[in-house]
DNA sequence: TCTAATCGTAAGTGCTAACTTACGGTAAGT
DNA sequence: ACTTACCGTAAGTTAGCACTTACGATTAGA
C-alpha cells in the first residue's frame, strides 16, 4: 500500500514491469541517485513487489507478479465492498424515503 | 489515491460508507480534532470520493459512488495492466529461453 | 441585532520519509 | 594482490503532511 503511494516507486515498477533491471539503470532513468533507488527497491521488496537476485556485481531486480496479485486482491476487495456497502444502504434509504425523490446534489465548486 | 492513503481519510470513509454524517459527527467518532476530519474532507472531496451539502448550519458529508467507481476502475486498470503485461513478458523471455539465454545490458553512467 | 451552533481556513508545530553524500562490502578482471 | 564495477547502508538534511489552536464566516432562532 505505502509501496505503491510514492511516485517514485510506482516509476521504478513500471520500468520493471517492462523487464527486470539492475539498480544503477534504474536510477539512470530517473531523477533521483542511485541510492534512492535502492531504499526504494527494500520498500517494494518488503512489500513483496519485487524480487531480486544476483547477477555478477550487479543484483537484477524484477516484478513479483504474486505479490502484485495480492495487493491488487486488497484494493479490489476494499473498493467492492465500499460500493458494496454503499448499495445497500442507497437501497434501504429508497425504501425508507418509500416514494421520495433522490436527488445528486452538486457543489459547483470550481477548485 | 492519496486520499485512500491516509488512515484517518479511511476511517472517514468507513464513516461515510454507513451513513452520511456530519463534520462534528465524525470528528465526535475518530481521535481528531474536528479542523482535522475538515481537512480531510477537502482531501477527500478534490479526489471527488465524497460530496457535501449544506443542512441549517451543519455540512453533511456523502460517499460519491460514482468517485468510487473511478478510482476503483483506475487501479484496476492499473493492476491489470501491470499483470498483464508481466504476462507477457514472461512468455516472451519463455519462448527466448527455449533457444538462448537472456542477458541483462550495462551501460556505464557518470556517477 | 444579539446569541448559539456549526463549519472552513490560516498559522504554527512535530513527525515521517524521501533524498543526497560518504563509506564499506562483494564480485569479476588482469 | 590490485583495480574496477556495482551495490547496500549509515548519517544528516530537507520537504511534506497530519495535527492543533485561534479566528472569521454562515445559518438559525429569539
Amino acid at each position: 500500500m505505502d509501496a505503491v503511494g510514492d511516485g517514485t516507486r510506482r516509476a521504478i515498477l513500471e520500468r520493471l514491469l517492462e523487464h527486470p533491471s539492475a539498480v544503477g539503470e534504474l536510477a539512470a532513468g530517473l531523477p533521483v541517485s542511485r541510492p534512492a533507488v535502492s531504499q526504494h527497491l527494500r520498500v517494494l521488496k518488503q512489500a513483496r513487489l519485487v524480487t531480486d537476485r544476483q547477477v555478477g556485481t550487479r543484483r537484477i531486480y524484477a516484478v513479483d507478479p504474486q505479490g502484485v496479485r495480492e495487493v491488487r486482491a486488497y484494493w479490489e476487495r476494499f473498493w467492492s465492498q465500499a460500493l458494496a456497502h454503499f448499495k445497500a444502504v442507497a437501497d434501504t434509504e429508497a425504501e425508507q424515503r418509500a416514494g421520495s425523490g433522490h436527488e445528486e446534489k452538486s457543489d459547483g465548486d470550481g477548485g
